[in-house]
DNA sequence: CCGATATCGTAC
DNA sequence: GACGTACGATATCGGT
């Protein structure tokens, strides 16, 4: 979406900073047996590969300091006076950042004569006009910061994650980027010796910079100047303050000497990188690197020009099936061993082959592929393999199916990080693991369910969520004011202050301090836990307890969501945009990240605040729709237990059944303590739950829970003989099954250990129910998704939080969708037992009912 | 600085 | 040891 962009690094500032960051800690300094000084280098190496990771950007140049005089030295001799001469174990270490970035394929930009920020400054102003780019400072630089405008943003890799566009810049500096220098101007700078205006400081600076917008106009108006200190020194350095101004000020007019097309990211030379790291004794970073072996044989090139781009993609044959590998640029393969990567700058030259949908092609993780390529205005088609999504079918393990642990575990190929390769590997492992899905019988299952959903997931991921800042920001300070408050009393009770977020602190105030009755019962390794629970008992005995647990609840609302989610709003969108991993979950469930939006609060009044801010856009609804007890009523039709069948085709509640049938009292009876009670069992009974368990969580003796367990199941006999036969079928098969046929391996059943067994057992009874849900939310979903676009509804779906499907949609369309979405979830199967929709429609999310 | 681990807590 | 599936925040520790 976005236009190419230029990232421009201020090496220096990062090297220096490298270096005094390590020798501020007072640790020992890091360096290779023979005694060469290694610290700035790793740490600036480290800052680089985050910065080319997690941005991949299409250009890139680290810009370096002249060595000769500049123009500032010149016109004043103290310029930079003050800075020491460059330490030598710092001066030794130069070499290898010039030859890091060479191994690394970095550009090195630099002119004699001319500083650093001069040549960013140019650098920058001319890309972005000339070349229509967007320009990426990277540098921790505050002076830099009056490069900033619309199409220039800084950015520090190494401090907090801030991206500083003008907004934030005026934000953090409290003067727009235009007047930055100003500000320095007034203020000096120790490190460059600025002069600056004596007596004025920071706070002074600024609020003359915003009152006046400039030094000059500062300086011509300084007779209205209230304050004595700032009206004589305005008056009287004048010279010494537009001098300051004139070196505070970046030179953006420079006549530097570049081309853009020498600033095309490249891959990293790995061999350079090895031998490098070899002499730096950078021992974990070797390790991270493939081996030389894996490559031999290969034919894997990078294409270096439009022209090669274009006479490689006409050769591709026209039935080929081509492998698609994103990572810096893009990997493609058709053949075996033969990969050519096409980089970031000349992705426009395989637009038309990866738009053409007679091209066959597959990735690993086509969702991500599909919507990075998005990203460069490419509307990618033809996708039918995902090598992710079938290696997900064969083996339901969240941590491996990875690209890298494929290669190694299917091809026996450690993965390096480029492109070609893992195009290559792509090919080769999608031509293997389609045969065993088709082999396994899993065939059906990838193209109803698992392929199809991809464009269903890509549609919720781009419309995202809108959410209301404002709300939460006022929240955020309501709760702010409160953990003040409450972090105050605790440290009062406590005696002292001491860090409230740490629960090893916390534990020794409580158990060693205050000499609470520590939580022996719950376990050796447990004895000085703070969970919630553990408080909870805790809080009969002692006023700090509530106190910290109400602080917890208000921190980690606060920093998981109500501070978390603002940030994470996108500027194109105004809308919050979560991904979702299809192979996130071994039962197959969908996971969410980034932000998750899976676990939105809802339990608490505090927590379901958060949850009200979700909203639809302007004058539209939401629509809730939920499944109501999906697994309880899965359990029913595996079962077959007549009792829970009989109980969910009355209709009845099912928790007040429960409280009936195992306290053998009339359901008019029961309490609502009753029905908790009951509601846990239920609840328990689905994940394996034990006599110790129920009591724990029930807060009662474990004879009682024990009881409870022995007359569900005399009530419910057909569900203990389900849980039975199903921990003895997959003992023997060694695999728990969904309704549907989707695998997913338990290795323990057999296993020596009793409790890594007992772990296996509840996961092969839990397994079968959530990830039968899991399918029919799925296939509910593609349905939907489906008819949404068939009858040009303008309604969308936005979330899935497993049994719960989220929409929004115009007014005139709450009525139809809602009928849509219920006819379509309860309609999802036919089971032995109905399946039942609730549906709600609101203001936002919260509200919707 | 970085990454792994531990502990805690949110959801279904 | 003791209730299944996730993600994420913060603290802490050790490595580079």
């Amino acid at each position: 979406m976005h236009p190419p962009r230029l990232f421009l690094i201020d090496t220096f500032g990062f090297v220096f900073r490298a270096y005094h960051a390590r020798a501020r800690s007072g640790a020992p300094p890091m360096r290779t047996s023979t005694g060469l000084p290694t610290e700035a280098v790793y740490i600036f190496h480290n800052m680089l590969r985050k910065l080319m990771t997690s941005y991949k950007p299409e250009y890139v140049a680290a810009v370096f300091e002249s060595l000769g005089p500049t123009f500032r030295s010149e016109s004043f001799v103290d310029y930079k006076a003050n800075r020491a001469e460059m330490p030598s174990d710092l001066a030794q270490q130069v070499p290898y950042v010039r030859r890091l970035l060479e191994a690394l394929r970095i550009p090195i930009l630099e002119f004699a004569g001319f500083e650093a920020d001069d040549v960013i400054g140019a650098i920058a102003r001319r890309a972005s006009a000339d070349e229509g780019l967007d320009v990426v400072i990277v540098s921790s630089d505050k002076d830099l910061l009056q490069l900033v405008d619309e199409r220039t943003h800084m950015y520090n890799p190494m401090k907090e994650d801030v991206w500083y566009d003008p907004r934030t810049t005026e934000e953090f500096m409290g003067v727009p980027p235009s007047a930055v220098s100003d500000l320095l101007a007034l203020k000096g700078d120790a490190i460059d010796n600025i002069p600056g205006a004596p007596g004025i400081g920071d706070k002074g600076a600024r609020d003359l910079v915003a009152r006046f917008g400039s030094v000059e106009a500062a300086i011509e108006r300084a007779a209205e100047v209230e304050r004595k200190t700032y009206r004589e020194s305005l008056q009287a350095n004048r010279d010494q303050i537009l001098l300051s101004k004139k070196l505070a000020t970046v030179d953006t007019t420079v006549p530097v000497d570049w081309c853009l097309a020498s600033l095309v990211a490249q891959e990293a030379d790995v061999t350079a990188l090895r031998q490098m790291y070899k002499e730096l004794e950078f021992f974990s970073l070797l390790r991270e690197l493939k081996p030389v072996e894996s490559t031999a044989g290969k034919d894997y090139a990078t294409l270096a020009g439009p022209d090669e781009v274009i006479a490689w993609v006409a050769k591709i044959p026209a039935g080929a099936l081509l492998a698609v590998g994103l990572n810096s640029g893009i990997g493609l393969c058709w053949q075996p061993g033969v990969a050519r990567v096409v980089p970031a700058g000349l992705m426009v030259k395989v637009r038309g082959l990866l738009e053409d949908a007679s091209h066959r092609k597959i990735a690993h993780d086509v969702k991500s592929a599909l919507l990075a390529l998005e990203q460069h205005d490419i509307t990618a088609r033809g996708f039918r393999d995902d090598v992710m999504l079938y290696a997900f079918l064969l083996s339901a393990d969240p941590g491996g199916c990875g690209c890298e642990v494929l290669a190694e575990k299917y091809l026996d190929v450690k993965l390096g990080a480029s492109a070609e390769m893992r195009a290559d590997c792509v090919l080769a492992l999608g031509t293997k693991l389609a045969r065993e899905v088709d082999e396994r019988g899993f065939r059906k299952l990838y193209d109803e369910i698992d392929f199809p959903l991809i464009e269903v997931l890509i549609a919720m991921e781009r419309t995202g969520i809108r959410i209301a800042p404002a709300e939460l920001e006022r929240l955020s300070g309501r709760m702010d004011s409160e953990m003040q408050r409450l972090s105050a009393r605790v440290h009062e009770l406590a005696g002292h202050e001491f860090n409230l977020n740490s629960p090893q602190q916390l534990a020794k105030v409580l158990y060693e301090e205050l000499n609470l009755p520590s939580p022996t019962k719950y376990g050796r390794g447990k004895s000085m836990s703070t969970a919630a629970d553990i408080l909870e008992a805790l809080a009969a005995e002692h006023e700090i307890a509530r106190l910290v647990l109400d602080y917890r609840q208000i921190a980690k609302l606060k920093g998981t969501y109500v501070d978390a989610l603002p940030a994470l709003i996108r500027p194109s969108t105004g809308r919050v945009h979560t991904t979702y991993n299809q192979a996130g979950a071994a039962t197959g469930r969908l996971s969410s990240s980034n932000p998750n939006l899976q676990n939105i609060p809802i339990r608490t009044e505090l927590g379901r605040e958060i949850r009200a801010a979700f909203v639809p856009r302007d004058g539209w609804q939401m629509l809730v729709a939920d499944y109501s007890q999906i697994e309880l009523r899965l359990l029913a039709h595996m079962s077959g237990c007549p009792a829970l069948l009989s109980a969910f085709r009355a209709g009845e509640d099912i928790h007040t059944r429960t409280a009936a049938e195992v306290f053998a009292v009339p359901p008019l009876m029961i309490t609502p303590e009753m029905r908790r009670r009951a509601k846990a069992v239920n609840f328990g009974i689905v994940y394996g739950q034990t006599p110790f368990g129920l009591a724990s969580q029930l807060g009662i003796d474990r004879k009682e829970a024990e009881r409870y367990i022995r007359n569900y199941f005399e009530v419910y006999a057909g569900v203990k003989k389900f849980i039975e036969t199903t921990v003895a079928e997959v003992r023997s098969t060694g695999f728990a099954k969904t309704l549907f046929g989707r695998e997913r391996p338990i290795p323990d059943m057999n296993s020596r250990n009793p409790n890594a067994r007992s772990f296996a057992e509840r996961t092969a009874v839990n397994t079968p129910l959530q990830g039968t849900a899991a399918d029919l939310i799925k296939i509910a979903m593609i349905r939907i998704h489906r008819l949404l676009n068939e009858n040009k509804l303008r309604g969308k779906m936005l979330l899935q939080v497993h049994d719960e499907l989220l929409f929004e949609a115009p007014p005139e369309e709450a009525d139809s969708l809602r009928n849509l979405v219920k006819r379509e979830m309860e309609g999802v199967a036919q089971l032995h037992v109905p399946l039942v929709v609730d549906v709600g429609v609101g203001p936002n999310w919260r509200d919707a009912k």
